[in-house]
DNA sequence: TTATTATTGACCGAATATGAACGAAATTGA
DNA sequence: TCAATTTCGTTCATATTCGGTCAATAATAA
């Protein structure tokens, strides 16, 4: 029996169990305990099949769920915002400290840093609300409070960003463009996330992908004050090649 | 049966019944008590499920549902503190600007200005939460949030605090005694409350009688630097008093 | 045939998973 | 409140599995 004879069975036998043992394996197959495993990891490297301690199991079932189920407005990108997001949690470590500005994007974050054992500098009450309870610990910004934003924002807000030195800062816009750079709606809004950029080692934007080369009305910022661009599988690579040769990160 | 397989089976135990027991883990995993308890730590990490004495629940179920409020907390003598803070209410007109400190007394004041046209200056969020959307303009006072406190403390909430200058402040007490002064369970909360102090034109102080000429461990502030006292109708005539003749107001 | 390459197998140190024991901490019930 | 019971977390020991190297075998080409 050859490789390919042993990779159909191997997949045959997962998609009908959808975990097998290296032992069962080597009965089945009639092949060495490191075969089996060679032939395993092979499998693995091209995502057929997640390896487990001592067999195998289909991707699909090994990976895990997504821990909350968000209750939320009605939200036209949800799907892309919470998939940023996760891709957003990926650059934040155990220790860090993180700015979250209080746009509905970077919102999404919170179920996925819920665990991690770092400092959140935020303005935004529903973050806070969320993250209320967790192992990340808060700072939060104070100034005057905004009901329609949910937010804390003003001079004192600005000022009370510029004591906190973070090392990475997350931060969403209602548009950005080569040409005009970030725009936003809000006035008030683009301030603090300003603010956030200026006190942050590193910068990421997070932006959906129909935002993306569309201007709001009001010019706030450069487009190199931000390092990284992280956002959906959507977008259009031609234009973001150009913010890459920009000198911004792009990941989607 | 290894972990990702076992992993899968508490998952959808869970899914199905909200709540397990380690034993019963134990019999349909076929594994030690010491491996459930270490996979429900794993998943745990991951925000997956929520452990519990003796086994694990599903997240949102173990969550508490109202994480900013001091409803249920502190019911012990929320009659008086309900009258006392109608009284205070009466001390507060339209225009003015008022600094609310973080005790589970004051915040019962919310209810009675939730209509008022003024500005609330406060570090508790529960008070936050309760006067958003109303008629009453919130500065938020930032610092570093002590969940257990549902406020802002710290250095950077008493540098925030020194910018306003309030017509009136109102805080509470965990005791007061003419020999002892002010005194406070916690140092953090008491830093906070005084600087409350330092920055009103007129400060009352809103305390149940079955605190007053009692003392607790921490003193923060001498009796002089409140100007009224407000209290239910049960405190000692004989020992308000005394406290007039110091020159501070009495209302009960 | 001979040399070369690919596949397979075996060995071994390292990494991981599991289990048991014991003191610490939390829960329960009086 | 206090004591008994249960449960938790840490540490150590054991067993299983993993990955890398090297040797043996099979397949292929010159």
């Amino acid at each position: 029996m050859n490789f390919q004879e042993r990779k159909l069975k191997i997949l045959a036998l997962l998609d009908e169990k959808g975990s097998v043992h290296a032992k069962e394996l080597m009965m089945v197959l009639d092949a060495s305990e490191i075969t089996v495993r060679r032939d395993l990891s092979v499998l693995e490297n091209k995502g057929l099949i997640t390896r487990t301690h001592g067999g195998a199991m289909r991707p699909e079932l090994a990976k895990d769920p997504t821990p909350i189920s968000f209750k939320g407005k009605s939200n036209q990108n949800l799907d892309k915002k919470t998939a940023i997001c996760e891709l957003a949690s990926r650059f934040i470590k155990d220790g860090e400290v993180i700015y979250l500005d209080c746009g509905s994007t970077v919102f999404q974050i919170c179920q996925f840093i819920k665990t991690k054992k770092i400092k959140v500098i935020t303005n935004s009450l529903p973050i806070l609300y969320e993250l209320l309870g967790t192992t990340v610990s808060i700072s939060l910004i104070g100034g005057e409070v905004d009901h329609e934003r949910q937010a804390a924002h003003g001079k004192t807000a600005i000022e009370q960003i510029g004591k906190y030195q973070a090392n990475k800062s997350f931060i969403s816009t209602d548009g950005i463009s080569i040409a005009k750079g970030l725009t936003s709606k809000s006035e008030i809004e683009s301030e603090t996330a300003l603010a956030m950029t200026k006190n942050a080692d590193e910068v990421f934007l997070l932006i959906d992908s129909t935002k993306i080369e569309k201007d709001s009305f009001l010019k706030f910022a450069p487009i190199g004050i931000i390092n990284s661009l992280i956002t959906d599988k959507y977008s259009d690579d031609i234009i973001l090649l150009k913010y890459k040769e920009l000198g911004i990160k792009i990941y989607k």
